[in-house]
DNA sequence: GATGAATGAGTCTTCATTCAT
DNA sequence: CATGAATGAAGACTCATTCAT
C-alpha cells in the first residue's frame, strides 16, 4: 500500500496537535501548570507521553502556546459581543452564558487560574502583565455604556463595574461546578451586579 | 544561666510549631499544595528546611493539619456572627470585612483554593466532601432570615443566596488583590447581591 | 511497465543497503556511536528513519557491520602496500596519502575514533581487543624492514616505529581538517618520524 | 552538638564542587559530552545523582564550567613555559611530559576531544571558535624561536611546526594509553618533529 | 534543638524502534 | 518497498525527606 501523501500527513499532524492542546487544556485548567504531569496529559489525549514532544518542545512551550491562543480567542469573542442580537443587557447575558458553556469553560478557567498562579512560567506572567484584563474589559465598555443610557444598567464607572462583574464570573468558573446543591449561580443573579 | 526547664521548652516548641503553620499558610495560600516547596516554607519561616520535620512528619501532614484547624476556626467565626453588634445586614457586612483582613485573608484563600485543587492530598478532599460548605452556610441562615424579615435582605431561598454570596466572596479573596486598578470589590457592591 | 524481477529487486536492496552504510559511516565518523541519532543517518541517506530497519536490525547491528567491513577493507589495503610501485618509502608515503583521501578518510576516522570510544557496543570493543592494531601493523613490517635495509628508514624496532607513526596519522585523521590555518600536516613532515 | 559553622560549610561546598568537577572531568574525557550519563559522574564521585544538581544547574553547565576553567588553566601553563629551567628544547620537552602526567592528562584529553566533538553544547563550540588553538600556540612561539636561533630546533615557520606538534601530542593524549604494547610514544620521538 | 548536605523516588524529555498506512 | 507517526525504555532533573554534625 502506498504511504500517506503530504497533505494527509499535514492533516494528521494538525489534528493531533489540536487534540493535545484540547487534552492539556482540560488538565491544566483543573490542576494548574505545576500540578499537571505530562503523563496526565498523555492519558487524557489517549496517546503516549513521548508523542507530546513531537508536537511541542516542552510542557512549558505547550502551556505558553495554549495561553497565547486562548487569550487571542477571548479577545475575538469579546470584540464580537456588540454584534450579538438583542439589547446590551441581553448581549452581556449571552456572553456570560457562553462563558459557562462546556466549550469555553475550560479556556476561561485556565486563563483565570493562571493569572493568579505563581507557579506559571515567567513568559506567561509577562503576557498577563502586558495585557491587563482591562484590555479585554475595554472592549465591552461601549456596549455597557449603551445599556446605561437605555437604563438597563446601573449607573457608575463602567470599567469598574465590568471589572468586578467579570472578576466574579471568572472566579465562579474556576470552581467548575460551584456548590453541588445549587449549581453555578444563576446568570440572572450575577447580572444583578450590573443591572439597575 | 540555667538551662531552660521543661515547661519553657514546651512553650518554645509550641511557638515554633505555630510559626511554621503561619509561614506555610501564606505560601500554601499563594502557591497551592503542589506548587509549594518545603524550601519556600522554610524561607518564609526563616528556619532551615530540616526543622520543619521536627514539628511535622511531612508536608502532607502539615497541610492537612492546617486545613483542619482553619476549618475549625472558620466554623467558630461563623457561629459568632449573630453575637456581633448591629443589624443582620451590619453583621454580615462585618463578617465580610473581616474575611478580607490581613489576618484571616490567607486562611480563607487557602480553604477556597484547596477546595478546587485536584492536587491536594486525598484526606483533604475527603474533609471537604464530608463537610460541605453548607455546614458553614447553615450557621448564617438564622441571621439572614432575621434580616429578610426586617426587610434588609432580598427575599428568596436563604441558603441559596448565601451560598452564592460566599462563593463569590471567597473567589475574590483568592485573587489576593483583585484587579490592580480598582482593588477588591467594594463590600457594599458585594452586599447588593444579598440586599433588597 | 512490467514489475521488477527478483534479480533487479535484489540489486536495489543491495544498493540501498550500501547507501545506508555510506551515509551512516559519515555520521558515525563525525559524531561517534552514541552521538549519532538514527534520524541523522536517515537524513544523510535521504531516506525515512524507518527504512533503516528494513536493512539492519538495529543501529547497533549497523554499526558493528560497518566496523567489521571497514576493518576487513583496511586489512586488504595494507596487504597490498608492497605491491604498490616505488621504493618502500614511496609505498608508505602513498599509503599515507590514500588514507587522507576523501574516500577512505571517513573509514579510518571511524575506526580510530571507535577504538578510543567507551560508548561503543561491547562487540566492537571485543573486535578491537582481539584484533589489535599490531595485526595491521605487522602487514607493513616487511616493507618497512626493506626500507631500513636500503637506508630510507630510520633504524630501530620496526613495529614500534610503525605503531607510533600510524597512531599519529590516525589521530590526525580524526580531526578531519586539522588546524584551520595550516590544514593537515604535510605528509612529508609526518614521514620524518620514520625517515632516517 | 552544634551545627557546622558557615566557614566549615563553605569549605565542604567548595570541596564537593571540586570533587564533582574532577570526577566529571574523568568521565567526560573518556566518554564525551553526550556519552556521559549523570549516573556515571555520580558513581565516579561516589555521590548520588541528585547531589550534582546542588552544585551545578545542569550537566550542560557543569560541562561548560569545566571547559572554561581548563582552557584558562591551559593558558596559564603555557604562559609559564619560558620560566621553566633549561634550554628551549628542554622547556618544551618538559611541557610535553607534563601534559602526559596523570594530573593534566584528562584535562588535555577533554579539551582535545571536545574540540572535535559535534555533540557538545553550542557555548563550548563558541569558546573554541573564539579562542583558536593559535592563541595558545602563540604563547610558545618566542620560546621556539629562541631554540631555533640556538640551533636546537628545526628551521621553518614556528607557528606551523608548533601547531602540528601539538596537534599530534593532543591526539595521542586522547588515546589515553596509546598502543598497549608500546605505550605512549616516547617524548623524544615526538620531539624529532621539532628538532633539527 | 537546628542546620543544610545528601539521598532517591518521581517527573520531564529524548530517541531507537515499531507499525499502520 | 517506503513513510513518518507512535511507543516506551532510558536518561536528565526536581524536590520531599533523612541524617551527620
Amino acid at each position: 500500500m502506498s504511504p500517506l501523501n503530504k497533505q494527509q500527513l499535514d492533516q494528521i499532524r494538525d489534528e493531533r496537535r489540536e487534540e493535545i492542546k484540547q487534552a492539556s487544556l482540560k488538565v491544566f485548567a483543573r490542576r494548574g501548570y505545576k500540578g499537571t504531569k505530562t503523563s496526565l496529559i498523555a492519558k487524557e489525549a489517549s496517546i503516549s507521553e513521548g508523542l507530546i514532544y513531537r508536537y511541542f518542545n516542552s510542557k512549558k512551550e505547550l502551556f505558553i502556546t495554549l495561553i497565547q491562543e486562548l487569550m487571542e480567542e477571548a479577545r475575538r469573542e469579546l470584540e464580537h459581543v456588540h454584534h450579538l442580537p438583542g439589547t446590551p443587557f441581553e448581549q452581556l447575558r449571552n456572553l456570560t452564558e457562553n462563558m459557562f458553556d462546556e466549550n469555553s469553560k475550560y479556556a476561561f478557567m485556565l486563563i483565570e487560574r493562571s493569572r493568579k498562579d505563581e507557579n506559571v512560567p515567567e513568559k506567561v506572567t509577562q503576557i498577563f502583565e502586558q495585557l491587563p484584563p482591562n484590555v479585554l474589559i475595554d472592549l465591552l465598555v461601549p456596549t455597557f455604556v449603551k445599556g446605561q443610557k437605555s437604563g438597563e444598567f446601573s449607573p457608575g464607572e463602567p470599567r469598574k463595574l465590568l471589572t468586578w462583574y467579570f472578576t466574579i464570573v471568572n472566579s465562579l468558573l474556576t470552581q467548575e461546578q460551584g456548590d453541588e446543591e445549587y449549581g453555578l449561580p444563576d446568570v440572572d443573579v450575577l447580572m444583578r451586579i450590573l443591572a439597575k
